[in-house]
RNA sequence: GCGGAUGUGGCGUAAUUGGUAGCCGCGCUAGACUUAGGAUCUAGUGCCGAGAGGCGUGGGGGUUCGAGUCCCUUCAUCCGCACCA
């Protein structure tokens, strides 16, 4: 073979681990640039061709930033505690580090064989001691910080207590669990324990009673991003409500800098979208709503204070806290029912049976504040204990779910706005609420006649001044829960004297995570860290002891949750600048120069987890004035999903059938093991699909030798075949074992080497649209590389390269190329960048041009894509050094623009040349003025153009 | 229901960002060289039509000298959220 990418490849690899080519410092002269990918959960399948797509992109973006003169950081690890080791450990007893271990060594060498340009010197992998020793320290931070909305960052908790102890909870605006109120004097009689008890209230990490997703089958809580559906994302088990005491972190108190953060990133507006939906901000007003004959008051939010006058009844969550006080003697047994039926009612019956009305009325009435009317209070669960207060005002006229409510339980329904463009309607007659935001009030006192729009700001403005309600701001985005009953996870340095959590000292970082044999809950109950025996605190030694010397004098338990999947994928990005620093999380001085990643990819399912969690850490540190910018990720891309392409086989089920179309005589004996091909006439009538490993079929085409030896059962199959080949058919599913249509990266590399697969990857579209994965076209990209190998070389594989200059045309297409490439480049169009790769080997290999002169900057052009073979040729062609410390080529408009001018240019079989004309004439004009112009016709050769194109850029296309 | 995207040959896609629609690749057709080809090279390949020519970017309408691109409308597919008051 003349191209040998099988010596080729491992050798460059070597030769760049052995010359440490990708070593990041971190300090140098030259702007910097950080290319970060998401790292991978090192799974037991290993990675298949989906995972390497946005490597690559990146890869190649690396390696083109460094060629422009950038100092680049591109690191790679692994997000390494997760659930199917532990998973793994339960049915096997293999202990996770182990397994995890394993996996990791797999990737790293599937990794390796691809040639990216890691600085694997950096690598973290987020179960190591000295890496999450410091996710523990940030969370002892988070423990020891509280939020305060008047400085708008997180402060230290002492500055709290400070306050409590001078003014109590006078003039307090900082972020809590619950609006307390007490007095300096009644804070300075309280214990210890009643003080921490309310300092838990502000913590930016609480332990607090909190309804949780819980799994039983799984035997944890999951946290929202884990559940969809009512089941969880990770094997799909049901999960049900409950209240559990849990760890959270007070990502609410952000919820304003992360939905203000996003305008200052570069991300695709979808997935802005999808995280502003989430923090899901709305302006309204919260009205105090005074019940009758009762000094009792209770808190609604509404987005629309304007609709108050039509309020027919008020609706409480099953779960508020007043209903049992307000409910009268004769709702009562009635309310209880209805209660425990809510209660026993799974979230995923709740979320499958949403349209199904349900709810009970208590007995008790409200005042409304404008009308001073009775209201009656239901309660139902389609109101939300976990948004807003847990209580609504219902205005059934123009809110679809409070008209549902109101029709099924026949409860007044009472016209407010009428829409522009429409008249006031008998709502007797409505089958539906009208919901929107644009019309006038009508029967609404002193607002009637006023736009909705300034009604509300009217309405909010009087209950301000009556001091019965505010404008107020709700979000959606809820604390995340941060326990998990897990083992493998980062364990809390977090001890309990008291009843009350504890930090234990920073100093005395990293807490390591206890071996334990038995990986199941224990038999109360507790996570698997119950099972550990050396597993208590001894305070003063300051050290792990024996579980047996617990005290609770000066030994105590420890916390036996540990953290969750994304307590370690948090920070790691900032970690990457400084990875083996055991004095802080990280220099100052290096974060002062890396500042964020520039860079960052992965897949868009991250939106809400992840991506949120992470800008939330990252906020927080920056609170703390670890890191130096608001933001950690400025620009994203995110890879589209990779999609399996199945292949089938059609196997006979009914001969009888088939013979109604063909001769089947021959067959005849063969009723169980006979496949025809996909467009035999009439196959779906008598075949039935069978998945066939994509392995032994290529382009669509089965081998059917391979076909027979796949299986025993297939050693006799017999074939009907079509033009003499076996065409399966295909569907584009999950990849997936079961449907044989895994493709793993190695088989591709061992047939193609790398190179091809990373163009390949590339080619396949553009990078953030999910596409099926399909081999079809890798030959044409296969081609391509050993038609670049055959520039350098002549028939009998020897390097030829000419010293000669290049000509004009020979210039033009280089610098075309350039120009090109830098564009896709920049705006990340990797799949054309490939195909101008092939255009510009092409019209070389037609011009028969090996020159020096234009190979060379071609060399250093292709190397971000095709590293290895770059690397080859740009050591043929007589470089000492490695490609990646030449300069990436520019672009010399000049060779373009002047040519322009003074010749035609062929492009895409059309004549091309430029002249100064104004803008406005029409094709026929220009053709007129063409006929004229002496230079149009020194190049038109005396022949009249066929088809004039006037492209106002000074350029003028002809076909003649 | 709300929000976000995407619709171009037989297939994956491209289009200098309002200016030649279909680049590049796959597949297919023919030819050359070959003992052979699943190697390589050459030519062809949107559709209809023998041809001149006509039609063509999911459908309909609009703006414009000019629309795949902008606007309105409609259909289809995918993704995210979903009783969020």
């Amino acid at each position: 073979m003349d191209y040998n990418f099988i010596e080729i490849e491992p050798k460059w690899q070597a030769y760049w681990r052995d010359n440490n080519t990708y070593k990041t410092e971190n300090k140098s002269d030259k702007p910097k640039f950080y290319v970060l990918d998401m790292f991978p959960y090192p799974s037991g399948a290993g990675l298949h061709v989906g995972h390497p797509l946005g490597y690559i992109a990146s890869d190649i973006f690396s390696r083109y930033k460094r060629l422009k003169g950038y100092n680049v950081l591109h690191p790679m690890g692994y997000d390494a505690y997760g659930l199917p080791a532990e998973q793994y450990a339960i049915q096997t007893g293999q202990h996770p580090a182990v397994t995890t271990e394993q996996n990791i060594a797999r990737y790293r060498e599937q990794l390796d064989k691809i040639g990216f340009c890691y600085d694997w010197d950096r690598e973290i992998r987020t179960c190591n001691p000295d890496y999450y020793k410091w996710t523990q320290w940030t969370f002892i931070q988070l423990f020891s910080s509280y939020y305060c909305h008047q400085a708008q960052q997180a402060r230290p908790i002492a500055e709290l207590e400070a306050v409590f102890a001078k003014q109590g909870t006078e003039g307090l605006n900082v972020a809590c669990s619950e609006e307390l109120s007490f007095t300096a004097d009644e804070w300075n009689a309280w214990s210890e324990k009643e003080k921490q008890q309310t300092l838990m209230n502000y913590r930016l990490a609480y332990l607090a009673d909190i309804p949780v997703n819980w799994c039983p089958k799984l035997g944890t809580v999951l946290a929202n991003d884990e559940v969809v559906g009512g089941l969880s994302v990770r094997g799909g088990y049901p999960v049900e409500r409950k209240l559990m005491r849990q760890w959270s972190l007070r990502i609410t108190a952000y919820a304003q800098r992360l939905l203000d953060g996003l305008d200052s990133v570069d991300w695709s507006d979808s997935l802005k979208e999808i995280q502003r939906n989430w923090i899901g901000r709305s302006e309204g007003a919260s009205v105090y709503f005074a019940l009758e004959n009762s000094e009792e008051k209770f808190e609604i939010f509404t987005t629309r204070p304007d609709t108050i006058f039509g309020v027919s009844f008020m609706v409480l969550c099953p779960e508020h806290e007043m209903i049992m006080s307000i409910t009268t003697a004769e709702q009562k047994s009635e309310v209880e029912a209805y209660l425990t039926w809510a209660k026993n009612r799974s979230e995923r019956e709740r979320q499958m049976e949403v349209k199904k009305v349900s709810g009970v009325f208590t007995g008790a009435y409200a005042i409304n504040p404008l009308t001073n009317e009775r209201i009656p209070i239901w309660v139902s669960d389609y109101v939300l204990a976990g948004y807003g207060t847990g209580a609504i005002m219902a205005v059934p006229a123009h809110d679809s779910r409070d008209f549902a409510f109101a029709k099924h339980f026949n409860l007044p329904i009472r016209q407010v706005v009428v829409p522009t463009g429409e008249q006031p309607e008998d709502t007797a007659t409505w089958t539906e609420s009208k919901d929107s935001k644009a019309g006038t009030c009508i029967n609404s006192g002193f607002i009637d006649g006023m736009q909705v729009k300034e009604a509300i700001g009217a309405v909010i403005n009087w209950l301000e001044e009556k001091g019965i309600g505010d404008r107020k701001v709700n979000y959606r985005l809820r604390d995340a829960i941060f326990s998990r009953q897990r083992y493998w996870g980062e364990p809390f340095p977090i001890y309990y004297k008291d009843g009350m959590p504890y930090p234990i000292d920073e100093a005395l970082l990293p807490l390591e995570l206890p071996a334990i044999d038995k990986f199941l809950p224990t038999e109360t109950g507790e996570p698997p860290l119950g099972h550990a025996t050396v597993w208590a605190w001894d305070e003063k030694a300051g050290k792990v002891v024996e579980t047996s010397k617990i005290d609770n004098v000066t030994v105590f338990p420890l916390e036996l949750s540990t953290m969750p999947g994304f307590a370690g994928s948090s920070g790691y990005y900032l970690r990457y600048m400084d990875p083996k620093n055991d004095k802080a999380y990280f220099d100052k001085d290096v974060v002062g120069y890396w500042q964020n990643v520039d860079l960052y990819g992965g897949g868009a399912e991250h939106a809400s987890g992840h991506l949120i969690y992470s800008r939330f850490w990252n906020k927080f540190l920056f609170d703390l004035g670890l890191s130096v910018k608001e933001e950690p990720f400025q620009k994203l891309i995110n890879q589209g999903m990779i999609q399996g392409r199945s292949n089938f086989v059609y196997r006979v089920t009914d001969i009888e059938k088939m013979a109604q179309y063909h001769d089947v005589a021959e067959y005849k004996d063969y009723t169980s093991n006979l496949f025809v091909s996909k467009n035999i006439e009439g196959r779906e009538h008598f075949t039935m699909p069978i998945h066939v490993d994509i392995n032994i079929v290529d382009n669509d085409v089965l081998d059917t030798e391979k076909f027979k030896a796949w299986r025993p059962e297939f050693a006799d199959a017999r074939f009907v075949l079509e033009d003499g080949k076996y065409v399966c058919g295909w569907e584009v599913e999950k990849m997936s074992k079961s449907m044989f249509n895994v493709q793993n990266p190695d088989d591709l590399i061992e047939k193609y080497g790398a190179d091809t697969l990373r163009l390949y990857e590339m080619f396949l579209g553009p990078i953030e649209q999910a596409k099926p994965w399909d081999t079809n076209g890798i030959e044409g990209v296969f081609r391509f590389i050993r038609k670049m190998w055959r520039l350098y070389h002549n028939d009998k594989n020897e390097f030829v390269v000419s010293d000669e200059a290049a000509t004009k045309p020979e210039l033009k297409l280089l610098h075309q190329t350039i120009k090109k490439i830098t564009d896709d480049i920049e705006r990340f169009s990797f799949n054309t960048s490939v195909s101008t790769f092939m255009i510009c080997a092409n019209e070389l290999g037609s011009m028969k041009c090996n020159k020096r002169e234009i190979l060379e900057p071609l060399t250093v052009l292709i190397s971000p894509f095709a590293p290895h073979i770059a690397e080859e040729l740009w050591h043929l062609l007589g470089h000492t050094d490695s490609v990646n410390c030449a300069t990436f080529p520019e672009c010399d408009e000049s060779v373009l623009v002047e040519d322009a001018f003074n010749y035609p240019v062929s492009f895409n079989g059309k004549t091309r040349f430029m002249l100064e004309l104004p803008l406005t004439l029409k094709a026929d004009e220009v053709q007129a003025i063409i006929m004229e112009n002496a230079d149009a016709q020194k190049w038109l050769d005396g022949k009249t153009p066929k088809k004039v194109i006037f492209v106002p850029k000074k350029i003028i296309n002809v076909v003649v």
